[in-house]
DNA sequence: TCGCTGACCCAGG
DNA sequence: CCCTGGGCCAGCG
């Protein structure tokens, strides 16, 4: 990790648009490091959570919250957040991929 | 240096 | 839908 691969995956979330979401293997991918979406869900736990990093933007390819292995991790929080910007979940705590997932074309995104 | 342990993903059966 | 197996990797004893 020449710059920090956790750097590089912050760099991503913080793209994550309001009401949108990007799930594990997209951020890595996006980030430049395909293959490697677990990083990303370690380089999120590591984080803590401030205040400005969007981490509840992120879940699995399922569409769900992944579980936490952490009591306090906070899933039913992430949960609050997204449903705070408009992502609504079924009946099994899975939201819609294809009507929220992050599509990342706008070439000025900086 | 080795071993273990995770906010994951995907192809198969 | 469930389960398996393989791929991925940093941090901490």
């Amino acid at each position: 990790m020449l710059i920090g691969v956790h750097r590089l995956i912050y760099d991503v979330v913080y793209r994550i648009p309001h009401g949108k979401v990007a799930t594990y293997g997209q951020v890595a991918a996006l980030a430049g490091l395909p293959q490697r979406a677990r990083l990303v869900g370690y380089a999120l736990a590591a984080a803590g959570g401030p205040e400005d990093l969007p981490w509840h933007r992120v879940v699995n390819a399922k569409g769900e919250i992944s579980p936490r292995s952490d009591p306090d991790g906070h899933e039913d929080l992430q949960r609050r957040l997204l449903e705070n910007e408009g992502v609504v979940f079924d009946r099994k705590g899975r939201l819609s991929l294809p009507a929220y997932r992050w599509n990342p074309q706008s070439p000025r995104n900086r």
